[in-house]
DNA sequence: ACTATATAGTTTATATATGAACTACATATA
DNA sequence: TATATGTAGTTCATATATAAACTATATAGT
């Protein structure tokens, strides 16, 4: 419970607001428990995903412009820009440019395709420890509930 | 769908990560629609939060020590230092010294409860709105599986 | 062809988040 | 009482996030 967890003093009155806040914080600790596994590779979560957009998510394997991976990452363009900058930096990836002069396309480098490699199994088994609290089916059942949730609050 | 939400190209092929993402997409269209409503207020999500906490979680109403607030937040200490600096210079909290001088008691202002009492019905309002996605048992069951994926963390 | 509009990315100011190193104070224990 | 350990808060460097204003380029409509 929210409140104990918490170490609340009282209750959460609202129900609604008490399963609001599950989301929250239960991502909240999501996140947390992901930023220590990647910590020891000198990785963020948030790298990481971006690495795992570029080798699952673009055609034949050929990148992805920063407008698309903000798209995907449900971030601001500007944020992508600086994350992009640092990623360069640790050569995790290169921005090459493409047709359409507006564009950069990026890519992985070969060092971001190795620690790609190197680490998603064991954060694929990192995820499914951490899942294994639900079965399949109550997998399925909260991923339709969120979707409701996420629907909801694009209609509003 | 998560794929088709974001526009993805291939389908998540761990259905445990499927759930994982779903988790915290969610909770980040629930920050971003909080954000937006909270705006217009001058406030942000966080701040509201934490003006809830000083209004509805300290014995008495005397305050809640920057440690409580942090322990509440799930967010670091260092975190409250500035976003305590930040609402004073909004005059929307103040912090006052405790008998045992490492502590700070913070507490809201006269206009941090008035701004408080003004935006809190309609807060209470659009929560009621969002979840309304979900049934009132459907809301307890999604809160009893993110206590078991939290409490799964909290193993690992 | 020209102009208006839209799209991609960057820059800046600001808010939120962390870990690590630090100060100040309190408490336990030897 | 002296010392060791623990707790509360701050500071610093850094990462992630936004909105708004900007540049560069592409495209649609006249």
């Amino acid at each position: 419970m929210l409140q104990n967890e918490l170490n609340m003093n009282n209750p959460i009155k609202l129900g609604a607001h008490e399963a609001l806040l599950n989301i929250y914080y239960t991502a909240s600790k999501v996140k947390k428990r992901a930023d220590e596994f990647f910590r020891p590779f000198g990785l963020t979560d948030v790298q990481f995903n971006l690495m795992m957009l570029l080798a699952h998510q673009s055609k034949k394997n050929d990148g992805l412009s920063q407008a698309r991976l903000s798209e995907m990452m449900l971030v601001n363009r500007a944020n992508i820009t600086s994350l992009i900058d640092r990623m360069e930096k640790s050569d995790l990836v290169k921005r090459t440019p493409a047709a359409d002069r507006r564009f950069n396309i990026v890519k992985l480098t070969a060092k971001g395709k190795n620690q790609l490699a190197k680490i998603e199994p064991a954060y694929a088994q990192g995820v499914k420890k951490v899942m294994s609290a639900l079965s399949g089916s109550e997998q399925k059942q909260l991923i339709k509930m969120l979707e409701k949730v996420r629907k909801n609050i694009d209609k509003s």
